[in-house]
DNA sequence: CAGCTAGCCGGACTGACGGTCCGTTTTCCT
DNA sequence: AGGAAAACGGACCGTCAGTCCGGCTAGCTG
């Protein structure tokens, strides 16, 4: 890739951020981005494909540290840790993750509407989930299971729900819920 | 309301099931449910408003027995079972609404997108399941939880888990998971 | 440094969509 | 019958995702 490319590609990336957090996800379009990013729109398409791949490369960036606390040892998040603890920690960093980017995650649900089982950061989540729910609780459907804890952190039902308590009322939400089911 | 006007709503309504039928939901522009229910478009938005509002009602008529069944002694459903046993039917009921209309539950989810808490439909099953979960698990975040349990008919997981086993395994799952909450 | 070309750039263009507007037509009440 | 209120329809608008191609430039080669 040419150092331009490399060049434009990150700014269209940070574009795309600072106009999601100016104005809502539903107020960004691909037109706003490139003229933001200063770059033509054929650029956009050229670096990321569709909308859809836009947002999901942004949010497998705002998701790396997650994916790699996941992997190391040492955290109640990482290998070693009971199932049950595991999970619960990493509902519990995904509930600080939407909140952080309350705005993507809801403009990557839009972009992502048609085959959001297609996504690759969903599709590791829901592996990492299936997989420790099928463990805290054998005899579960876990893949089921982790569809549906996932589907806690749908945009709108984070929104909903953070709008009385905050992240602190959603994280203990989440937390009970998946304690009833699991525990 | 002219009699003009009545006709003309029942034929959109009917060309739009038909078209939700015939072609995804992906493909139901209001251009063509107005073509094809042979009026303007302008017919369309004068009924119901907006795309949402279309989908809106759409779906609460094919919601309205199971309305009726909720409120009518005499089954599981019913008032006077158990608590736990009117939301498992209400689910079980639920499940096979989702399979039989797949398409119009897509893109009343599309639809709605923006507030989906919204829909008086919606508003309808959240409040009955919310009741009945605070029963039947006293303690748990029954709102939460009843958001959590109707995330289960989102259109893409309905599809996905009866990709491989159909309504039979849209049911036994939904109801392994409601017990395994709630049990 | 000069020259060359693969690869990148930009923005005009397309097609489709949701939604609006207003001149015309229909209903139905008096 | 007659007229006003209500409804009709489809041209029109602004917006958006995505395409295309003529022109430019980075960066290698000699």
């Amino acid at each position: 890739m040419r150092a331009d490319a490399t060049r434009n590609r990150e700014a269209i990336l940070r574009a795309a951020e600072e106009l999601l957090a100016a104005h809502g996800a539903e107020h960004v379009s691909l037109d706003r981005v490139a003229a933001a990013a200063g770059v033509g729109k054929g650029t956009v398409f050229r670096r990321f494909g569709s909308r859809t791949g836009l947002f999901q490369e942004l949010l497998a960036e705002r998701a790396e540290a997650l994916a790699r606390a996941i992997d190391t040892p040492g955290s109640p998040l990482g290998p070693g840790s009971p199932p049950l603890t595991r999970l619960l920690a990493f509902l519990d960093e995904l509930a600080g993750l939407a909140e952080r980017n309350l705005a993507l995650f809801a403009a990557h649900e839009r972009a992502c509407a048609e085959d959001k089982y297609a996504d690759p950061t969903y599709v590791r989540w829901h592996a990492h989930v299936t997989a420790l729910a099928g463990q805290a609780r054998p005899g579960l459907d876990a893949s089921f299971a982790a569809h549906a804890l996932l589907g806690l952190f749908d945009a709108d039902l984070v929104r909903h729900v953070m709008r009385e308590g905050g992240v602190t009322r959603l994280r203990s939400s989440v937390r009970a819920f998946a304690e009833a089911l699991l525990g």
